[in-house]
DNA sequence: GGTCCCATGTAAACCGTTACATGATTAC
DNA sequence: GTAATCATGTAACGGTTTACATGGGACC
């Protein structure tokens, strides 16, 4: 498996980073669909040093702040790209915690189930906004992003899919909500 | 958090069941949005039964089989209540290893984007035939299925979820393939 | 001087998968 | 008899989160 090693290679295919930028990339856009926390980032980078899929260089930054920036190497190039053409299967599961409430819903009485929906809903949509507030905001800063050849492509594309995904959550939740407070008591 | 501990609590609170019915139920459409090995449901079975939310008869299958089979308490009913009312944030990240390549599509050329995009697009309408064919075996099983009085109505929701979960993910790869392959090398 | 952000690490605990291990029952 | 399924467990490993721990830089 070890995703996390893909991710960050990935990330330096695209250009040099810290540790600290890798972090702040898993809370962008990206984090829709991967991320992790410094206290992982920190060993993996190590550990693929060692590898030699990547090396650093010492900068430093104002007096005495030193940092380390990550470059890819022709190894870890090649790593990534083999990684690129993998077709795997696609997993069974999307763990999801509110669906799996969603399907105890007989051991909730109606009030308690329209409740969880409303509140799920509320936030799914307030979610949407936020990601077409990103979304919008790249495409005011690059009005390219929306072809294959711009380098700003795969960050539309992971954008564009989180805003339809949560959509899709929105439309069965409103949808499921109405059933749960038209039906008979 | 102890996803799994509320996941068999909720399970064994629609009826008694051992460890192994337990298991299958994760490898059916529950599976979509949670699971377990069994690796794991044993072991959080004994602690479940430490703590009192469980308890388990001995039940003799043919000569000498013996199997547990767990009944929830009372204390346990009350466990699963006070989960059930919780609402948690939405998680800010859903891992898909998909997503994180497609988020590096620059790092790949037109015809490896098109590969993976026809490979994932073909193994996701594999996926809504299948949850298609579930819920049609639901329905017929239980034509009351659908309504929110049914034994069945989580079963229900978790299927109709599912299939609109992969169908907007199979509407937006029929979309990005067409744009990759309709634009210039 | 204080607050927020930049920057890097380790340790412990927890969650989850793969592999190891065993044996009975059912249906053909 | 033999294969598939029922049934239960443990051990080792790996991935992820939370907490511990430290210090510099920029801005007000």
């Amino acid at each position: 498996m070890r995703v996390l090693k893909y991710a960050i290679l990935g990330l330096l295919d695209q250009r040099e980073l810290t540790g600290y930028d890798i972090t702040k990339h898993f809370k962008d856009s990206l984090g829709q669909f991967w991320s992790a926390k410094h206290s992982q980032i920190y060993p993996e980078l190590k550990r693929l040093t060692e590898e030699g899929f990547i090396e650093f260089d010492i900068r430093i930054q104002g007096k005495k702040l030193e940092k380390k920036v990550y470059q890819i190497t022709a190894a870890g190039k090649e790593e990534v790209r083999q990684w690129l053409r993998t077709k795997d299967p696609i997993p069974e599961t999307t763990k999801d915690e509110f669906m799996l409430k969603t399907f105890f819903i007989s051991s909730m009485n109606k009030k308690e189930a329209a409740d969880l929906f409303a509140h799920q809903l509320l936030e799914r949509t307030k979610k949407v906004d936020m990601l077409e507030q990103k979304l919008h905001a790249l495409t005011e800063e690059d009005p390219s992003a929306e072809s294959l050849h711009s380098a700003q492509f795969g960050h539309y594309l992971v954008l564009t899919r989180a805003i339809e995904r949560e959509k899709g959550y929105v439309r069965w939740l409103q949808k499921t909500l109405k059933r749960i407070e038209t039906s008979a008591v």
